[in-house]
DNA sequence: TCATTAAATTGTT
DNA sequence: AACAATTTAATGA
C-alpha cells in the first residue's frame, strides 16, 4: 500500500515521513462481508487490525451456548495489539456486523514500528490508555445503571474520538447487534433508544443510529 | 423500470 | 420468545 493511502489513519500524525513509509509496505486493504468471520478463537491472525469502514465485534460463545460482545471497533479504531506483540492465537472471535473495509498490519512491520518509532508508541500508550478506562468504566456501570443508561454509554463508546476516531457521530448497528454489545434484550434497546430519542440525544433509523450529544449520552442517567 | 418475493429489521406483546 | 408490521434487497420479466 502506498504512503499516501495511510495518511489519513490516526497514528500517521505521530510518524515521521520515513516511518510512514515503512509502514505502509506492510499494510493491505481486504473487505469483510456483514457476518463474516475476520478470525475464530484460536485462530492465528497475525496483523494489527484498522477499521475503515463498518464495525467489527470481539465476541465469544460461552459454554452454555450464549453469545458474549465485549466491545464494537467502529470506522477508524484499530485492534490486537496485544495478540499481534505476544504472537498468539486470539482469545476471541472477530466478526464484521456489517459490510466492513479493513487495513491490515503485518506482525513484522508492527514490531519495526515498536521498536524504532518513537512516535508509534505514543500513539499505542494513548490508545490502550483510553481503552483500559473505558473498560473499567464498563464493568462499573453495567452493575451500577439502568438498563437506559448502559444502551447510552455503549452508544457514545462506539463514537469515542479516541478510539473510534472516523465514526463521526453516525453509528450503522441492528438494535440486535447493539442489545448483544450492552449485554440487554433486544426490547430494551427499542425502550431505550426511543426514550434517548425523545430525549433529544439521538434519532434513530432503520440499520443506524446519529447521535445529536455524545457528552449527554455519556452522563445519561448520572 | 416495474412487480413480485424473500430476507432483514423493527415494534410490540 | 413469538408474532405482525415495515423496510430493504434480490430476482426476473
Amino acid at each position: 500500500m502506498k504512503p499516501e493511502q495511510i495518511e489519513s489513519v490516526i497514528w500517521a500524525r505521530d510518524l515521521s515521513r520515513e516511518e510512514l513509509v515503512r509502514a505502509s509496505s506492510g499494510v493491505v486493504e481486504r473487505s469483510f462481508g456483514k457476518g463474516s468471520y475476520l478470525c475464530h478463537r484460536g485462530d492465528r491472525f497475525d496483523y494489527w487490525t484498522g477499521v475503515v469502514d463498518g464495525l467489527v465485534k470481539m465476541s465469544s460463545i460461552a459454554r452454555s451456548g450464549k453469545a458474549i460482545t465485549f466491545a464494537g471497533i467502529g470506522a477508524g479504531g484499530w485492534f490486537g495489539e496485544g495478540s499481534v506483540l505476544k504472537s498468539e492465537p486470539r482469545k476471541y472471535d472477530l466478526v464484521a456486523i456489517r459490510e466492513t473495509r479493513l487495513l491490515l498490519m503485518n506482525a513484522s512491520t508492527f514490531t519495526w514500528l515498536c521498536e524504532n518509532s518513537v512516535g508509534f508508541n505514543r500513539f499505542l500508550v494513548r490508545q490502550l490508555n483510553e481503552r483500559l478506562a473505558q473498560f473499567i468504566a464498563a464493568t462499573e456501570y453495567d452493575r451500577l445503571l439502568a438498563p437506559e443508561a448502559r444502551v447510552a454509554r455503549h452508544l457514545a463508546w462506539l463514537c469515542n474520538p479516541i478510539l473510534n476516531p472516523d465514526v463521526h457521530n453516525r453509528i450503522e448497528i441492528t438494535q440486535e447487534d447493539l442489545s448483544l454489545l450492552a449485554a440487554v434484550s433486544r426490547q430494551t434497546v427499542n425502550r431505550s433508544l426511543s426514550t434517548l430519542q425523545t430525549a433529544g440525544l439521538i434519532r434513530v433509523e432503520r440499520g443506524a443510529i446519529d447521535i445529536f450529544d455524545v457528552d449527554k449520552l455519556a452522563m445519561f442517567g448520572n
